[in-house]
DNA sequence: TCCTGGGTGTAATGTTGTAACAGCACGATA
DNA sequence: TATCGTGCTGTTACAACATTACACCCAGGA
């Protein structure tokens, strides 16, 4: 059930991804996440999420409740609760430099910092984990006494596909 | 006139600083800025930059609507309009963690890649260009052959003051 | 004088995110 | 079984952030 339309894209960790995102696999760890911490893997965050990785590109949450409309309709507040679950277990990154929400198939380490590098076309997004740009963070840091705690990086660009595709 | 309060803050070129900024330095940048664009560097815009330039933090677009209110009482388009200006002569810049604005003193090179540092408990920043960062973010494109165009970095943290004070 | 480009003032609206509260489902407990 | 607590749901209302539209003004140039 629920199985991804276009199952390419099981990548493994420290890699880069484009559009699209193993389903079962996210799900599976939220699954495993919800299991953990005692609360239920409910059809709402099922559905969220299963949007989010069919679609591979950022939403917003209005546009999540737009487009999960089987059946029912939902509102923005219960999109921001689902949300929530799934950022906390990891599956869903939240863009703040489109205030968008995404499905990430990573399991990232604990201190590890993510680079989310946007595609200004087509809003694609890939991450890449990176030590030197850690290193790098922790020196700017440690020249003023800074103790850094979440690092937030996202680089706006083009995509290799729609650098490749000038004119589209 | 118009001269700073704390008039200590003039920092050079990729350094760090903490709260108040040189207002008249900042002024002049966005100064030339504006003769060099032939529009007019008008009493708007000097008010907002003067009141983000004093203040050292950063502040929402509401919150500076409000605390100009040197006789007139600006609506938040207004404010909108005069920050616009400002990031385009590179004195503001706009923190997307926080969907705040800050007074920059800082003359940043065209490629230049900078990490803001914000501090969770006093809410104020601290910038500095960092090479190996940007070398990290060349690495991590090159491996999908992103093409990266605006790095956007803010890691929030404590700054030393902070840390150094447990219970304030 | 007329035209034009940019800034200002104002109203309206759009977008993003939370607070508050009343129900319901379900498992634990007595 | 009855009761209780915990967490999810549905709904309303609202707060916070940001933009669009339009009329007006004003300075500089044809
Ligand atoms: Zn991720
Ligand atoms: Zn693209
Ligand atoms: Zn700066
Ligand atoms: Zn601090």
């Amino acid at each position: 059930m629920h199985r991804n339309p276009d199952p390419r894209g099981t990548c493994a960790h420290e890699e880069t991804h484009g559009h699209p995102i193993d389903g079962d696999a996210v799900e599976s760890r939220a699954r495993s996440y919800a299991l953990s911490k005692g609360v239920p893997f409910t059809p709402m965050r099922q559905s969220v999420l299963a949007l989010l990785a069919a679609s591979g590109k950022p939403m917003s949450a209005y546009e999540i409740a737009e487009k999960v409309s089987d059946t029912r309709k939902l509102k923005a507040v219960q999109v921001y609760r689902a949300l929530e679950f799934l950022q906390e277990a990891g599956c869903v990154h939240r863009l703040a430099s489109r205030s968008a929400y995404f499905a990430c198939d990573h399991l990232h380490g604990e201190g590890e910092t993510v680079v989310f590098m946007v595609c200004a076309q087509c809003g694609a997004v890939q991450e890449a984990a990176s030590e030197l740009v850690a290193r790098g963070l922790r020196g700017a840091a440690k020249t003023t006494g800074f103790r850094p705690r979440h690092p937030m990086i996202e680089v706006e660009g083009e995509c290799a596909e729609c650098a490749g595709t000038p004119e589209r």
